[in-house]
DNA sequence: AAGGTGACCGGCC
DNA sequence: TGGCCGGCCACCT
């Protein structure tokens, strides 16, 4: 396995299925670092770059779009969400608990 | 090499 | 009930 923390991250988001949500702390929890959900979030930063990687399936555990501000418009990631069935409500996901799906742990 | 930052989380006041 | 604070680990300057 690369060691890479970002690769983790990104394998993570990567098996998040269609129309599905999880949290920044489960990817954190999947990946080992656990209370570093923080790095999660700047994993994902970078992998804006990439487009195998659906950040917009990536909440808080709030079920908020907080990175929502990241994307090109504003309204990107809700648009996105909902253009896969996911209601969003003033950048909130509803039903997110139902929604939520937790990642692996590899 | 050291300090600062960050798309968070959980607990405490 | 809501807001503030510290912790956590990796990346960037």
């Amino acid at each position: 396995m690369e060691a890479n923390f970002f690769e983790r991250v990104y394998a993570i988001a990567r098996q998040i299925p269609y129309g599905r949500v999880t949290s920044y702390g489960a990817i954190a929890k999947a990946i080992g670092t656990g209370r570093s959900a923080r790095m999660v979030g700047w994993a994902m930063n970078a992998s804006h770059n990439l487009e195998d990687v659906p950040a917009h399936r990536v909440v808080n555990r709030n079920g908020l779009l907080t990175g929502k501000h990241h994307f090109d418009g504003t309204n990107l990631m809700q648009q996105l969400l909902e253009n896969e069935g996911v209601e969003v409500v003033d950048n909130k996901i509803v039903d997110f608990k139902k929604l939520f799906w937790e990642p692996e742990i590899m």
